[in-house]
Formats: structure tokens, sequence, C-alpha cells
DNA sequence: CCAGAATACGAGCGATCATTCGCTTTTGGT
DNA sequence: ACCAAAAGCGAATGATCGCTCGTATTCTGG
């Protein structure tokens, strides 16, 4: 009859070398995804990467996907970090500063291990609908909206929404671009000018 | 002593019977590429959607990548057929029409089969770096580089590289973006008014 | 009409992968 | 010091996949 008790029921987690296990998975998934590519990131080599046995892997991650999702994860907290003190005081300034803040954070954000950022931007949409990216892009999205809300009668736009779109998309696509497809191009003074030419384009499309 | 002879060579084809063998497995690649998605595009599912054996499949494809790259070729070309007549007298029209002309031309590549689209975006950086869109890319960036080098002194864009970079990089991410992750949004009207501010975004820009 | 070439077939090979489970080792509370 | 729970182990399983090859069928030029 005591069936329940002895069934394993997965996932959960806590104890000191439990928690240094789960680390090291999670760090070796992400290596192995830079160095070597999503398809070589078989469960058996990243339990090998991370020192630890196949078994141990599905004692805290009940599949691949939930370790690729663990990845995303702590990459996008780290991105949130690194760049949420710039946005603080960004609502209150003028549309010149504060475009030109949002595009400088933008880059920042893209820096943050470019390498890793690229793989999960191409390989998250195989990764069921989780798409934690997105969820990033939203908030990105909502507080540009936000900010023209608050400036509305500094700007020549009649469709929020609309602008918001047109803005947030052009400054995701320009810095996603030059970080992780020309970052030999834009290293250095170019990548100022390319924050200029950013601010310019945004700037000059709200205003006048 | 005799040995070549009789090895198969691969790859070469063609008698009548043969051609339509071949349409049929790029077709059905296609076809379970929009409906199942990369990963269950297996050379058997393949060839037996395209109702021929895994046998004759490989007389005519080395690889896998090699039907994904059949697929992607015929794209380019429906979308190339599709939008080359639009582009012929943009090179002697003015900016504001010229930009216009080439914002409208992107919806309209973008429109040409966009689930398809969208599934060798997403999926085209890991059949190795055939990467056919990137090749697309370059012609459409190099066109309108030419334009702004012939159109120099209407403008007031001091480096004609980085201006090209962040017109195309903005038309296609805003183009790209509308049709393929935001369709339900941008149907009829609102797809106009994309058009308009992707145009005003870049005419902005490009003069004062 | 027929011989050889072209085309088509599909069972099967070897490799890889995600996942399981019976077992051993480690840990921490008492 | 002891032991139950927690953590760790890794050989084994079953499924899938890309691809080959010996054979059968169809086509075509003479």
């Amino acid at each position: 009859m005591a069936r329940a008790p002895v069934i394993k029921p997965r996932k959960i987690a806590s104890q000191e070398r439990a928690r240094a296990t789960v680390d090291a998975l999670v760090e070796a998934t992400a290596r192995i995804l830079v160095k070597e590519g999503f398809d070589k990131a078989s469960t058996n080599r990243i339990a090998e990467v991370a020192g630890v046995s196949v078994g141990s892997l599905y004692q805290y991650f009940p599949s691949k996907e939930a370790l690729v999702a663990a990845v995303i994860e702590r990459h996008q907290q780290e991105i949130m970090r690194t760049v949420q003190a710039e946005l603080t005081d960004v609502l209150t300034q003028p549309v010149d500063k504060a475009v030109r803040k949002l595009v400088a954070v933008a880059v920042t954000a893209h820096r943050v291990d470019p390498k890793l950022h690229r793989v999960l931007a191409e390989q998250i949409p195989r990764v069921g609908k989780l798409a934690k990216l997105e969820t990033f892009n939203r908030e990105n999205y909502s507080l540009f909206r936000t900010y023209l809300e608050r400036h509305r009668d500094e700007l020549r736009v009649n469709d929020l929404e609309l602008a918001s779109f047109v803005c947030v998309t052009s400054i995701e696509a320009l810095t996603h671009n030059a970080v992780l497809h020309y970052h030999n191009v834009f290293s250095g003074e170019a990548m100022d000018a390319l924050i200029d030419e950013g601010t310019r384009l945004v700037t000059g499309y709200l205003m006048g």
C-alpha cells in the first residue's frame, strides 16, 4: 500500500552540495552552447562537462529544455543587474537625453556575454514558447511606452502604440546587429558613432 | 582495377520523372518546416511526405542540409520574382519616394510565404554558413548604399556606410517584426500606417 | 523491341540521444 | 556514533535519425 514515499518527486532540491551541482550544470550548459553549439549540448555531454552524472542532472532538471531555460533566466538576470541602475531616472529626462540613454543601455545589454546572447536568440524559438527573451522585450517595450505617454506633449506622434513599436524595434535591431554580427566593425569609437546615429534616428522620428 | 565507373556520383540528375521527384522533395521539406517545424523534418519523414523513398532522396540531395538549402534558394527566388519589378526605377527617384518604395517592397518581400520565411530566418544559422538570406541582405544593402551615393547631395549624413547600416537594419527589423510576429496587429490599414512611419523614420534620419 | 542507363525502392546499419532505475556514497540531525 | 534522507552514480533501454546498398522498376536511344 505505501507507495508514494519512495518515488523520487523530481526537481526539488537543496542541501549545500546540491546547489553546487545545479550551478555546475547550468554553467556547463552555457559553456557548451557558446563553444560547441546547441546541437552538441546533449544531456550526457552537459553532465560530463559539469563533472556530474546524468542521473544527477535528472534529479534537478526534468528535461533538457529546463536546463536551457535556466541558462536563459540566468542570462536575463545578469542583464537586468547590469542595466537596471541606468534606467531609474530615464522617465524624468528630456527626450533627447532619454533616447540616448536608452540606446546606450541597449548596447550595454547586448554586451553582457554577447556570444551566449546570440546563441540564445537564435535557439530560443526552438525551446518551447517559454521565450523569456520575449518577456524581457515586453518589459522594455512597456517602459518605453510609459515614457512616451508622460512626454506626450513634447512629441509629434499620434499613435503612441505604433511609435513604441517603431522605436523599440529599431533600437533593438540596431544594437543587436551591431554587437552580435558586426562587433569587429563597431568597436570603440565606431560604437559611439552608432549610438549617435541611433539617437538621431529615434529623436528625429519622435520630434520634428 | 576498373573502380570508379560503378560508384554513384551523387547529386546529378535529370530525366523528366526525376525532376518531379526533386520538386516533390523540396516541396515536402518546405511543408514540413512550416507545419511541423525543423526538428520533425527528418529525411525519412520528408521522403514519406514527398511520396518517395529515402533512397531516392539521397540520389539528388547529398544531405539533409542540401534539402534545406534548396528550400531557401527556392524561397529567395520567389521573393526576387515578386519584388524585382518594383526596384528598377528606385535609383532615379527622389529620397522620399524612394524610401517609401523600399519600405513597401520590404513588406511585400516578407509577405511571400511568411511562415516559411520565419522558420528559415530562425533556423538558417544552424544550417552551415550557407546563409543565403545573408546573401540576400547583402544585395539589399548594396542597393541602398548605391542609392545613397547617387543622392549624396540631397542628404544630411556624412558616413554613407553607417547610414546604410542604420536604414537597412531598421527597415528590415520593422517589416520582419510586423509581418512575422505581429501580423494580427498589422493588417490592412495598420500596415499602411506602418509604412508611413517607417518612411518617416528613415527620411527624417537621412534628411533634416 | 531490347539492352543498358537512369530512377526508385526500403530494410537495415551504426550512431546518438534523452531518460530511467537500482545501487552506492555523503550528509546532518540526534 | 548512527541512520534515514539526500545526493550522486552510470550502465542500460528504447527511440530516432542520417544515410547506404543491393535490388527492382522504368525509361530511352538505337
